[in-house]
DNA sequence: TTGTAAGCGTTATCAG
DNA sequence: CTGATAACGCTTACAA
């Protein structure tokens, strides 16, 4: 059993601050000037510690300068799910905004676990990270303590909770559901109904049901949920729009899905049956998935901010710690909106 | 102007090592063995310290953890993007397998630059991570030169290039072509397409297009490359259906699209113009995005082994580092193979 | 099985 | 503007 490839013991062989410091002939904390605080240094000591940072190939260790000034260029994120089509336009521009200003991202899915929150939030703590970003407003009580704790910036991304001490960068799920009833009424449909998700630790999406609730109560109409036993979003939606159009008579006008995966399981299902949509039955989504234009007939949805939230977070971030200069306060509060797309089945 | 939050100047305030060493009355050695090899302790000494853990409530400080032992708990990750259908859930299987093992992932994009590649793995290397995982093999000089002097594990995946010294998790992506074009030829189909990426950048499509270029001269047909100039992908599929379709007697009778996106724009425009497919012609994708199954008709398309090599990818870094135990040596080449998925369209 | 001493590569602090 | 010195919190190497 040949042993391990022989792992250099302590850092050798990696070039050092020192070392381009020697190079240069200056001293070690000038080199790191260099890097962080440029302008104080002259000329000739910054052309000359340049070229020996050329010539050596010097990489500066984020490591020890995390560990001797107590605040690494990492930010932390954990996000529900990295694969899914809606938090990925988020992170894509949170991680972009961050590069551009030297800063890393470290990464981590909780699946809606507040468990999985929890120990991610542990594991990046021991990083020092710069700030930390969390999905919505969801945590358990030790994640709370933590984050309380933690003497750092803390972005909670996605929610909209004013109340809340965290920055807040997103919009309000409830207003999602008010915009979806006001749609729908504003276009002559009365018996609406809502399909809730069936993916449980999904909060934000009964935010949404409630603003749904409330505002079709306010126009009069009778709100109704259904709820689907299957976990397959896609299966789900179908499932819905099958039990939904098995009310004969009594069948719903217009069918409001927690996210575009039921909405298109729904959909689908409805053209099997025969359903002409809108007509029949008008189906809008939330999300604005990729494939919401492509389907026949194209999905109307609700198109969240998800970009904007992402660079949005990043920017207070990079405020929040100096990088990026602002004239007073960082912008605690940032409510964002969403679009409701018109297209052909609502 | 209130001055910035008074940054903590050292890593004051945070539970050390030592503190809990004091608690639980030991050296604080035998706390660092607690966590890193519990094995090795007494169940007295064991007990006491993870009394003193919970009550004091101590994260380790993987930063100054990782300056000591000069490589840290992270795994440095670059691909092309991480918004779009494809990467995804490569990252988030890579992700959850290095999580469960205690190793947190520090991901960047490159958005198929090489320049953005460089920067990125020049950043993480400052991080000193366990390993590092790059897309494909299409990088920089600097970078060969960089992962080549690394002294640490380096995967490439998405790929697979057994010449290489890195380990590789992939497929081939010019089997991906001759595979596609098996399949159509078997099905009856004889003028064949294939439709390229507009997207630059996007080498290994380059390699999809001459598995099929080979493969249907050998069957005796005449290869036939359309290049979109629109950048958009789907609008270049579109562009690239109605431009083959204008050729009347002549036109495809089946094409290949460099990817799903391109498909799905093809495949509408297609049913735009009232052609009927696949009778009309044969519409074949690459990547089966989630809305592909959700087209009408469905999109054929050739599945890529995404989540397994993520999966695969993170169990070759953890046993490259001694983190999950194996016989022999590491397994250098991993070729994972796409599967034909036959819908409706192809 | 447990402990002591030294040092990882950088930056904060204080002096010039 | 430049530098000397002492941390930062942990792990390696060696000893008991």
């Amino acid at each position: 059993m040949a042993s391990q490839t022989p792992r250099k013991r302590r850092g050798a062989g990696r070039v050092t601050l020192t070392a381009v410091a020697e190079r240069a002939g200056v001293s070690a904390i000038s080199v790191s000037r260099y890097f962080n605080q440029p302008a104080q240094l002259s000329d000739d000591l910054r052309e000359r510690i340049g070229a020996a940072v050329e010539e050596l190939g010097y990489v500066p260790n984020q490591v020890a300068g995390g560990l001797a000034s107590a605040r690494g260029r990492v930010v932390g994120m954990v996000v529900p799910n990295i694969s899914g089509p809606i938090f990925a336009d988020t992170i894509q521009a949170f991680s972009d905004t961050l590069a551009a200003h030297g800063y890393q991202l470290l990464l981590a899915s909780s699946y809606f676990s507040e468990d999985k929150e929890e120990s991610a939030v542990r594991a990046f703590l021991g990083w020092n990270p710069a700030a930390l970003v969390l999905t919505s407003h969801f945590h358990s009580a030790a994640t709370e303590k933590l984050i309380a704790g933690a003497d750092m910036p803390v972005v909670e991304v996605w929610d909209y909770q004013p109340e809340r001490a965290p920055i807040q960068v997103g919009f309000s799920h409830y207003q999602v559901g008010v915009d979806a009833v006001r749609h729908l009424h504003g276009k002559g449909y009365r018996r609406i109904t809502f399909v809730q998700n069936s993916a449980p630790g999904d909060f934000s999406a009964l935010d949404r049901r409630d603003g749904y609730a409330d505002t079709l109560r306010e126009l009069g109409g009778e709100p109704w949920m259904f709820v689907p036993t299957e976990s397959a979003p896609f299966e789900a939606g179908r499932q819905a729009m099958e039990a939904l159009m098995a009310r004969g008579a009594q069948r719903p006008e217009a069918i409001i899905f927690a996210n575009d995966n039921l909405a298109a399981g729904g959909l689908l299902a409805g053209q099997r049956a025969g359903l002409k949509i809108p007509e029949d039955c008008a189906v809008l989504g939330f999300g604005d998935y990729p494939f919401a234009p492509m389907l026949l007939p194209s999905l109307s949805t609700i198109k969240p901010p998800a970009r904007e939230i992402g660079e949005i977070a990043a920017l207070r971030v990079l405020q929040s710690i100096g990088v990026v200069p602002l004239e007073g306060a960082v912008e605690r509060l940032n409510l964002l909106s969403c679009r409701v797309l018109e297209r052909e089945s609502a």
